[in-house]
DNA sequence: TTGTACGCGTTATCAC
DNA sequence: GTGATAACGCGTACAA
């Protein structure tokens, strides 16, 4: 057992006594071999410890068994969420996943991407539409298949594996106008470079055309996402008059800092100040009162985006794309103003 | 621009008139090439989009500049944000990264390993240290650098890039104690092959031995990492007697779990019933009251143990493992007992 | 400074 | 059912 150097497929084959050719053939048409012979070439793969060599494989089959991903960052527990499903159904069907982070940069994003292409990927998941044309350029160049999750564009070329962020935000704000708020804030998440948060900035403009009240009626201000930001966002609204008597919220950890805010400054949630979120994490739970929000079924979504990338390597030839639904989730943060 | 296939080293050198060598050195000996060819050479590699191909460039190398991470699971916070910080250090050295989860099953961990490692990375970040001697086995006949993160085990041999569980733990207790707590509660991670779950165990009982109080006197349950696992042993703590005036828990989300049932069955915390947590994550100040826990520095975790793999990579003899310092932070939610 | 030529570990196409 | 053998894209002696 002094192998200084990792076994290769002609070691397994000289110690089974067969050619290299055969040993391959076991791992990838198992049944064009005798029982026999596969019996003999295993133990010897058992024996040597053998794993087939990525690299060499990739250059002889132009196939990686690998997908990339690139998110803005793992720290945001959604896209943590819907990684972690996305790479276990990717590893049911025996599929590696490479994963990268944007840091919510475009030009850091291609960089990323042009980094994991390179390594050879069957396939690509990316968030979000809003993006270079230089980027998409790219990809269309190299035909690497990819699919964009979180979003849903119609009118954009390309697979989406999302739901309408617009929409959904419509719904909740309709929730808001309908318990009677006129005085309506939101604190929206950055929206440059962004399609989910300027998409729900828009549903929420939309909502108060719908219900007749002007764009005076609503003050935006956006913040990074993070329970301090969502504090100071929630300050800064609070210290405008008219007070408002509802904030909308891009995400949940910027509704659960303005809670926070909220009752720190002595109002009671939702008596004086009613706040929605948006997403559904646990965190929306944990807080006093349990948050009003939209849940989005992240974990669904990050397996319904590794499916459609393992569909279109099968030869799917139309865009296997899911339009998943969100749903309103009421609890106590959200009621009618005093 | 009708390419079917990607661009090889081939091509670079066809259109810039000079030898594929001459392409490489371009990439990997920058200064073995005249200015006036690199030039001519990166223009035609701008004008193909081309990227290095990552099967040939390990094959011939022997070297993937890969790193991998087999973490339990990237829904859990600290993980992720740990990976986070992993992924951008070894962005920064030109370093990809392949995660993996293995669900805190030791069996798909190596499974897991065994998938990564024939990917052929340079170096495996692994948490913790309680895994069979199988996969201990199996990383030392293929020569595997690694580290192992979250824990730091003194006695064990290999690399360790954590902070001391069971010392942390009794800290805690201790303040717990000091205040002047008998009757202590512990919600535990589940201890089994989870060494930072057990050591934490270890620390308090430790800390409870050394200040005359018996096992007697301390009530450990185990739960899962979920708000609603923590609530539901919550409860089953409240219902034997006597009643425990503080419970110390695994981790914040537990705790947070705890807090909100005790609170839901009218107890006030801490004035009936003080929580602590442990890690420090968000959620932690998101909660009333604030979480009286104990500081991880996960992202700098994170980055030292990216560092670590480098270094080895570099020809470090030696183990450049870290031993990392935690915080007891006091907030809102211990007090000293009626 | 640059080019030639070989080998890295695997798969695929042939014959047999 | 099995075995030669030619790619695959790249790095690197070695030669020029």
């Amino acid at each position: 057992m002094n192998r200084t150097t990792a076994p290769t497929l002609h070691d397994v084959a000289r110690m089974a006594g067969v050619s290299t050719a055969t040993v391959s053939r076991c791992f990838n048409l198992p049944d064009r071999v005798s029982a026999k012979t596969r019996e003999t070439v295993m133990r010897a793969v058992e024996e040597l410890g053998y794993t087939p060599h990525f690299g060499g494989r990739a250059l002889a089959s132009n196939r990686s068994n690998t997908m990339g991903a690139v998110i803005p960052t793992m720290e945001n527990a959604i896209f943590a969420r819907g990684l972690q499903a996305f790479q276990e159904t990717l590893g049911e069907a025996g599929i590696t996943l490479v994963a990268a982070s944007s840091g919510y940069d475009p030009a850091h994003e291609l960089e990323q991407i042009r980094t994991l292409v390179g390594r050879g990927i069957d396939g690509l998941l990316l968030i979000g539409a809003a993006r270079p044309d230089e980027t998409y350029a790219f990809l269309e160049r190299r035909r690497i298949p990819y699919v964009m999750a979180w979003s849903y564009q119609a009118g954009h070329a390309g697979c989406f594996v999302g739901f309408d962020n617009r929409r959904a935000a419509m719904i909740i704000t309709r929730k808001v106008i309908e318990l009677g708020h006129r005085h309506i804030a939101m604190i929206a998440g950055i929206t440059n470079n962004n399609d989910r948060a300027s998409d729900r900035v828009d549903g929420v403009r939309a909502a108060m055309d719908e219900a007749g009240l002007t764009g005076r009626d609503l003050r935006v201000v956006e913040a990074r996402y993070s329970l301090n930001s969502g504090r100071r966002a929630c300050l800064e609204l609070l210290e405008t008059k008219p007070h408002p008597t509802a904030i909308i919220c891009g995400n949940d950890v910027l509704a659960v800092g303005a809670i926070t805010k909220a009752k720190e400054l002595g109002l009671r949630v939702p008596g004086d100040l009613s706040v929605t979120g948006f997403d559904d994490i646990e965190l929306a739970r944990a807080v006093e009162p349990k948050l009003t929000t939209m849940h989005v079924p992240h974990r669904r979504m990050g397996q319904a985006a590794a499916r459609a990338l393992l569909a279109i390597r099968d030869g799917a030839t139309d865009c296997p794309g899911t339009l998943l639904k969100t749903q309103l989730i009421m609890r106590g943060s959200l009621a009618a103003p005093a």
